[in-house]
DNA sequence: AATCCGTTAACTCGATTAATCACAACACAA
DNA sequence: TTGTGTTGTGATTAATCGAGTTAACGGATT
């Protein structure tokens, strides 16, 4: 009763987990009893008493609930750690499954050869953006150039994988926002040049009403791209991470982007070696 | 084209891991091929072109598909591995969310006792039935009853479970189908009495097109019985688990579970020790 | 028998999704 | 220029599904 809000979001996982609203709710209503009656659920949950008895079976054939076939019927729940694990294993298998699946189906009908020099890949998604982020640094060969705009973007494995990248003879180079995150950087790759840049330049780019930041900027052997954006909606309240990455030495962003970090983006340190400098003077398309 | 089942496959899954028919369709086209337009998309998944951009923009927004903003858009999907890594951490993280809100909820108002004397609960799914039986397992105090009507039920962890009953003083008696079993069970548990029951006398409770067979029977300490049984339906060509356990000693499915048991499913070896002969006598509701 | 309660099943309404259509922008060729 | 075809967006219709309600059945109680 004093919790309305945690019940709310019970509901509103059960139901992300593939649950139906009744059924959330039952299930809800199930774990604050020790067992129940349709009547007990239905006055607690809000659902209708005549549907509490529809969408307990679906929880038992689900294994969340044990049905007292008695007069009246008594429904209990399954504990929570029990229900949890469950689901998990529901989904679990079911990416598993997924994964042969798609393996078994791959290829299709060969398109024409596409021009694969001007591509500009939007993606979404913190995860998705990680993924690529580090196959970009894995495939590198001489050169990265990483700019971190937010503290959270230096992971763990990111230095990483940059600490691997040195060790086959890339050069790395580091941008960060602030004077002590070049620091950090100092310390965990001693082999990087690190300095502190400017983003003030992007975030012009963000609208009125929106709070956008850059989080990631990363240049590969400067034929490829990757600038990501962490974009807080004010309005939705909800929180996104967007990604652009461009291949191809004279694509269109990777151009872009390497004359501005040779013009703009290097105030304090100067422009590193001969990371974004050289780019600029050699891009004539 | 050779492998429609496997497409079909895939998309099914897709949708029950929350893709909707045309985002699932979309993406099992796009992982057969290196990257494609929607046009190319939908001749190959059937979906209508001028509903692939609405679709493959969702998959974007969950981290499935990247999108070249061109002209036309081209789109790619992540690797096979990345997206089923995706799906599962996303239903991973509402798992455990879930688990912490449930446990901010618990307990509502506190209803009228309730006698559990007679209670008989019905429950379903492997994965529930096996959690059952092994807390059960674990509440025994003086002695288990186990008729195991098929080899798999008697999976490792059960076997343990028994041991460690074993240990703290709980007489195990295991009824097996074949006497292979017995001897495996004799190996298995040295300590616990091993017996051939005949299980006939239920399997002619099941229905004529079904094909239903018992693969757990459960006594503990002469008071609380588990029965699973596995039901693979002909005409659904499902196959489901189902079960129901009852509790206390003059419960009436106990009762009767306890005084066949005495009569007629110890037959090769004779009853063993007090187990079921001295309910049978000692039950008068 | 009359009535109450528990239970099931059927039906309505609304929202979401699938499927189709119409249109504007653009490219290319005749 | 005109015609043709393609790309992308938006609106519209049709079908599906879930939520909520109502009716009907059967057993138990009085």
């Amino acid at each position: 009763m004093e919790d309305l809000t945690n019940v709310e979001r019970a509901v509103e996982l059960l139901q992300q987990l593939g649950l139906k609203e009744y059924e959330a709710k039952c299930f809800v209503a199930l774990t604050q009893l020790p067992s129940g009656t349709a009547k007990h659920i239905s006055e607690i949950s809000e659902v209708p008493r005549t549907r509490v008895y529809d969408a307990v079976r679906v929880l038992e054939t689900k294994g969340l609930v044990e049905i007292q076939h008695a007069n009246p019927q008594r429904f209990r729940a399954v504990s929570i750690e029990e229900a949890a694990q469950t689901l998990r294993a529901e989904y679990e298998s079911r990416t598993d499954s997924l994964r042969e699946t798609l393996q078994g189906v791959e290829a299709a009908t060969v398109e024409d050869e596409v021009d694969v020099s001007h591509e500009v890949w939007a993606l979404s998604g913190s995860a998705a953006i990680a993924t690529r982020t580090s196959q970009l640094i894995e495939e590198a060969e001489e050169e990265i150039v990483l700019v971190v705009g937010h503290e959270l973007a230096l992971t763990d494995g990111l230095v990483d994988q940059l600490e691997s990248a040195q060790d086959r003879g890339v050069s790395v180079i580091v941008g960060t926002v602030s004077e002590s995150l070049r620091e950090d950087v100092r310390a965990l790759l001693p082999g990087a040049e690190a300095f502190v840049s400017e983003l003030g330049w992007l975030s012009s780019m963000a609208a009125a009403d929106d709070d956008t930041e850059i989080t990631r900027l990363l240049l590969i052997d400067r034929a490829t791209i990757l600038v990501s954006t962490a974009h807080s909606n004010a309005a939705t309240k909800e929180e996104s991470e967007q990604a652009v990455f461009g291949r191809g030495f004279d694509n269109g962003l990777v151009t872009i982007v390497r004359r501005l970090m040779a013009t703009g983006l290097f105030p304090v340190d100067g422009p590193p070696s001969g990371a974004a400098g050289e780019g600029a003077s050699s891009d004539a398309s």
